[in-house]
DNA sequence: CTGAAAGCGCTAACAC
DNA sequence: GTGTTAGCGCTTTCAG
């Protein structure tokens, strides 16, 4: 079963005795192509089944009209957002989106930028993975002038166009409520620290702590991968503690949802006993029991503007840099609101 | 800001006074290279920055070493499980994969379809979208012997490999054990019933009501998107009936959350005075309160036999056609056990 | 073990 | 308007 070997311009070009240069300008509309050439040479085209080469197209023109992005997990809300804004606005100007996922590994995140550059899409839009590196692959595209453009999981150390949320401000917001809700004892589930989202987050929750006098206590802040499972044993952890929180501002939904889970299991009421916030606002959250707190990031602009950013990047060969950094917003709701619980 | 253009293996060549093809066959670890040359062109290679231009290398062995998927929405648990099976093996045989999503848009699928044949990928994985087409964008795959393997949503009418679970078995159990449970009148939110996979479920849940002496009627099966919005208002619909249902077959979990949502605002109470089951086990169903009874589809299994099958058919030149079915799994939880109801 | 030469499919400068 | 030619960067016979 061998691939048949695919008609080329060439064919066309030889079944209407003209020559391919003409059948290539006449595919692409180029006028200086008469109408009737034109149109013998599509449906010859559609006959003999052609369909460009955009392999042999790329080379030539050292352009792959492709731009890759990647993210840690395409199954985060966050991030399918994002890629849903790139999608938007990519294909409206021609080109095509490539996604992949690092799955938080530096290796296979390595591995994927490296193909992507081989493959010379014009452009890469990325978020980190949580596992450090030293971000050489990424450099790469900076030596090279290859337009990247980070969003939420930065590299402070390469300069590119940035996109990153308020996560300072959000962290600030959310301990200021759950302070505001009469919560004593504030616990934080954080990211790993690494990485400047969550360490500003934490920066938030340390400096509203600080501004309504109330002293940082080590052990009431924890960092892990935030994965589901990190929550329900973060939340054991934080409880277990001789004097435990009575309230969780957690690194994100995920953490939050099992954290309640854990929670209802001890028999603790939420918000009565303790307060959770999350981070990012994925669908569930809205729709649990307590419905969870959070912080609402405009991911979907955040892709919009990311691609925004890299077209112009690619085609007006822009040479700035800037760090876009878009609002978020507290979302209030059962599992912090004390004052309306039932 | 002008791309530099890169080193190539000429550039090399030069430096080293030998042939690009000496040099060629180094970076390939051709075995009739000195390792002395070998070591010498590697080392100008780093020095200089060399990076190989997979186009032109892909262009001409006609070969990409790319695998294509596509599924209908990235952000759902089951479709990026699936890719996540399919990157494991994929990656293993060395092989990249691009992802692409179409939004249950049959505008979209086709566009992204048509690129990455365009880009020549080895291999089409794909779960088709909801919006009905004729399909003539899958076809041209079969037409060129480009493999092409369907999983979950299927194309009857193409033959090539496909690998479906078991729908009609999930929905007669599903309806089964809720009339075990003892409700008596099960509605059925369904899919778009062009769809098999959606018609499957439908025709077990007929079967299961004809087995038991149910009569079907027709009101108690609405058809739907399936998104959450239609959850919500498909609950409405049968809750409005004069005689509504005292259990729902949901299509998804999504919808079975927004159902359950929703009767609660009613004043219903899950599984007491209505039962609901959903299907696919989105993470959130274990999580949510009542936890949300499902069925469990092996997705990232599903994943790793498509790579499989598609590479069993790239490599090998596979002749002939399966259909693969895997098994499904009921998972009683909360939101219909009636009997462990407090 | 290494080199010369041809070509993958397409494009674009340059001619006419 | 159309053709000629050269070349994108890499691989692969064939020859030595």
């Amino acid at each position: 079963m061998q691939k048949k070997s695919e008609p080329t311009i060439h064919d066309i070009a030889r079944e209407l005795k003209i020559s391919a240069s003409t059948v290539s300008r006449a595919l692409q509309n180029n006028p200086r192509i008469s109408l009737k050439t034109r149109d013998k040479i599509i449906s010859v085209a559609e006959r003999i089944g052609y369909h460009p080469n955009t392999l042999a197209s790329n080379l030539r023109n050292k352009k792959s009209n492709t731009i890759g992005i990647v993210v840690p997990l395409i199954n985060r809300n966050f991030f399918s957002a994002v890629i849903s804004g790139v999608e938007e606005v990519a294909f409206k100007a021609g080109y095509t989106v490539v996604i992949s996922q690092s799955n938080d590994l530096a290796n296979k995140e390595i591995a994927i930028v490296r193909s992507m550059f081989a493959n010379r899409v014009d452009g890469l839009i990325i978020s980190i993975a949580m596992q450090p590196t030293n971000y050489e692959h990424l450099k790469i595209f900076r030596k090279k002038n290859i337009p990247l453009v980070f969003f939420d999981r930065v590299v402070p150390e390469i300069e590119a166009n940035k996109i990153v949320v308020d996560d300072f401000l959000g962290g600030f917001r959310v301990t200021q409520h759950l302070i505001d809700q009469g919560y004593k004892r504030i616990g934080h589930m954080a990211g790993p620290l690494n990485l400047q989202t969550y360490s500003d987050r934490k920066r938030g929750y340390l400096e509203a702590l600080s501004k309504n006098g109330i002293p940082f206590e080590e052990e009431l802040s924890v960092s892990s991968s935030l994965t589901s499972e990190d929550g329900a044993a973060t939340a054991k952890k934080l409880m277990d503690l001789p004097n435990p929180p009575d309230a969780i501002f957690c690194g994100n939904d995920t953490t939050a949802l099992s954290s309640i889970v854990y929670l209802k299991e001890l028999g603790l009421k939420v918000p009565q006993e303790v307060g959770i916030v999350g981070f990012s606002n994925e669908p569930f959250s809205r729709m649990v029991s307590p419905s969870i707190s959070t912080i609402v990031q405009p991911a979907f602009m955040m892709g919009q503007k990311a691609a925004e950013l890299i077209l112009n990047q690619i085609e007006q060969k822009e040479r700035t840099f800037r760090t876009l950094v878009l609002p978020t917003e507290l979302e209030i709701r059962e599992s912090s609101n004390r004052r309306l619980a039932p």
